[in-house]
DNA sequence: TATTGTTATACTCTATAACTATA
DNA sequence: TATAGTTATAGAGTATAACAATA
């Protein structure tokens, strides 16, 4: 019977709402480039975040089915974003990258989320900013849940 | 330029990553009852936490589209876990109810996912649990993002 | 035999639109 | 007019299955 689990469970069910979620991401690619939506976003911070990395490796990494990512990374590479190389250790792969327009636009992506957080933490003391910054990051760590 | 709110940002993509949410909600459900699915448990709890409440009501409250609402509630209906009464203040509304079994229901999925918490911070000082928990609703409160 | 990328297909969930009844 | 609930329809996003190529 734990006060604090109640509380954070409640919490969670808030970031959960498909609303908080679509509406997040929309509002974050909105205007920024043609090719990217809500549903284009994970691959695309994917690549950025994992380097050269093939549909299946980042599928797996991402939470969604090769497939998935092979479309999604189609679409971006004929947007101009994503671009394919040969994986020089397996035929059968392809390594997906960003180009440098790629990269302007995760640069792009990256910087309002953060400016949206600021807004958001903007009355906050700053112990409480750093407190909950590595609390929740504690929080997401790998484990149960 | 803010470090907090980098390791933030990072640590809601987790959050937001289809697999958490449909992971968490999928072993919440699991077993729990044949009508009782990720889909269905938004509405479910929905009911519980505020009472007798018209689909209208609550689609607003938890983000979904009445029309989502009403289905899924017939559905919950049927499986006796939801029921309807004539809202006594406006006759075009029906408002919906928790069975006894939807409360062994809601009751059940409650502390599954309190016990699933509870887990994930069972080697968490005392004092860090409060106060994520106290930062993380606070985080969650409306407003920017 | 297993895995990669790809494509066609089906499934799940949701929103939109249209309808009737009531405010 | 506006809003409630309902239903049919369409849309978005994903998984599954099957294929040829490579491991």
């Amino acid at each position: 019977m734990s006060t604090a689990a109640d509380a954070i469970a409640q919490a969670l069910g808030v970031l959960l709402q498909r609303r908080f979620r679509s509406g997040l991401y929309a509002s974050l690619t909105d205007g920024v480039h043609d090719a990217v939506d809500a549903a284009a976003y994970p691959v695309l911070s994917g690549v950025a975040r994992l380097g050269p990395v093939s549909a299946a490796a980042l599928g797996t990494q991402i939470g969604l089915d090769r497939s998935v990512v092979s479309r999604r990374a189609a679409a971006l590479v004929t947007a101009g974003l994503l671009t394919t190389t040969a994986d020089p250790d397996d035929a059968r792969a392809t390594l997906l990258s960003l180009t440098s327009e790629g990269r302007r636009v995760v640069k792009a992506l990256r910087m309002r989320l953060v400016a949206a957080i600021d807004a958001h933490l903007a009355d906050w003391p700053e112990g409480q900013r750093r407190d909950f910054a590595r609390l929740f990051a504690k929080f997401v760590e790998p484990g149960t849940l």
